[in-house]
RNA sequence: CGGGGUAUAGUGUAACGGCUAACAUACAUGAUUCGGGUUCAUGUGAUUCUGGGUUCGAAUCCCAGUACCCCGACCA
């Protein structure tokens, strides 16, 4: 993509309202537009972002076994009378229209999930079973805040799985803790996010949550640093602490976002839906659930908020917008020849490029966006690349440089290629 | 929902109760410059959040509402 032709600028200035980090650069960035508290649009660069991180959860959501879906967001009153929620949930969303008619706006869809199986399924043939969708969320929070980190509209992951056993259940919720590690890994983040032991909230007696620590979370948690094991601050009790095995003097308390979370919730709404099975021997059984959730708003928000320096975001090369942004300096003919050459080039080997295309912008502020807008790999053209670096031996080219590093070096169109797709890099 | 704060151009800020609401940035035009947010000129851009009140006169004072931020409560 070329920058000149992109709609989004980015400020100098960091917006009055905002305070977080996350919201600061994102917004900065042009990556999202703020709607309202808690409620904010994905603008070209933040919505790229947004579907890498989706497409890394689909993965791995697909890869055991999961079912995509995509449910309502509107959701029948009568469904949530039924579980006890219509009045019981203080943060649910209730519209109406011009008739009168009340539906909730859906801020989870067990009230959903349910009763659409009951429609299908029946037998114990037919488990297990793992739905899963993509979502946009709502929740009347009291206090939206903290950027992308608490929002009234936010997207969501959540997973709903079924079983005829505790046994199963149990071991699906156990692949379930390795792939949300691996998640949280492949996104960056892994070694700062911690599976952390938590109470069951108004689902279930237990939980994991999946904390990063970052000093904005607004959750603390205890860390036994030699285990690995951690704890919510919510059951940092004596009974709890036994229960791990772990000895008080020895954890360190940190503060941390909940970007995922795990929960048993036995049969807390296939009861009141009464979504049961028949057995081999012909008996009936109530389903037994398990839900999954991670926050994708959220997550985005966290890991501007973690992997971040002075001058802007420094995304993980999984989820940046683009895989390298090259930059063309100066007006020269022959550097404005090599830039496109290079863009071309790029983009026909699938290499996902912002070309900093713009004319008249000078050097300083191509390079200040360009940390602000954090893509791991830097590339630019200039009268000065063509030439080479004094201390370089490489000869003119591309000067690369991570977005973590201080110093570039030069290289050649054919290195950078080999260096960002080597399958094919024979291709120039 | 309790406490605190803020509301002026797209953005960031200024303006004693008194002149045509100023500056920076962004944007437009033209020069200039070209390796860390160049320099200059000209120009566009505002119902000063909304409603009421006080006053000869309100961006400014008062009241109410709304929105946003922060702290707290709340938060599968």
């Amino acid at each position: 993509m070329r920058q000149s032709y992109l709609f989004t600028k980015t400020k100098k200035e960091s917006p009055a309202d905002e305070v977080s980090r996350n919201a600061e650069f994102l917004i900065r960035g042009g990556f999202v537009h703020k709607e309202m508290a808690g409620v904010y649009s994905y603008l070209p660069l933040g919505f790229r972002v947004l579907k890498k991180i989706e497409n890394i959860i689909r993965e791995e959501m697909d890869k055991v076994g999961g079912q995509e879906v995509l449910m309502s967001s509107f959701q029948p009153k009568e469904n949530w009378e039924k579980t006890g929620r219509w009045e019981g949930m203080d943060d649910l969303y209730k519209v109406s229209d011009s008739s009168g008619r009340e539906v909730a706006l859906g801020p989870t869809h067990e009230e959903i999930v349910v009763p659409i199986l009951k429609n299908y399924v029946s037998s114990h043939k037919d488990f297990p079973l793992y739905i899963y969708q993509i979502q946009n969320k709502f929740r009347m929070e009291l206090r939206a805040k903290s950027g992308m980190l608490r929002g009234r509209e936010f997207i969501m992951k959540d997973m709903y799985s079924f079983h005829t056993s505790k046994e199963d259940f149990e071991v699906f919720y156990q692949k379930m803790q390795d792939v949300y590690k691996n998640i949280f890994k492949r996104m960056g983040i892994g070694h700062l996010t911690y599976m952390t032991f938590a109470s069951g909230g108004t689902f279930a007696k237990y939980s994991h949550e999946f904390q990063t620590l970052s000093s904005s979370g607004e959750d603390t948690i205890y860390i036994d640093e030699a285990s690995g094991i951690a704890l919510n601050k919510e059951v940092f009790n004596d009974e709890v602490l036994g229960q791990l095995n772990l000895v008080k003097e020895k954890l360190v308390e940190h503060k941390s976002i909940e970007v995922g979370n795990i929960f048993d919730l036995k049969t807390k709404y296939s009861k009141p839906f009464d979504l049961s099975y028949t057995g081999p021997k012909g008996e009936k059984n109530v389903v037994l659930m398990g839900c999954y959730g991670i926050g994708l708003s959220r997550l985005m928000g966290t890991i501007v908020e973690v992997l971040s320096d002075d001058k802007g975001i420094i995304w993980p090369e999984s989820i940046s917008p683009f895989t390298v942004h090259l930059l063309l300096l100066g007006e020269d003919e022959d550097v404005l020849k090599e830039a496109e050459k290079v863009y071309e080039n790029l983009q026909k080997n699938n290499i996902e490029v912002l070309f900093d295309d713009r004319q008249g912008v000078s050097p300083g502020e191509k390079f200040a966006d360009s940390d602000l807008l954090g893509i791991p790999l830097r590339a630019v053209i200039s009268s000065r690349s063509l030439k080479g670096l004094p201390d370089n031996e490489a000869g003119g080219g591309i000067e690369i440089k991570r977005r973590t590093e201080e110093k570039g070096k030069i290289v050649s169109l054919k290195d950078l290629l080999t260096l960002l797709a080597p399958s094919i890099s024979d291709r120039v």
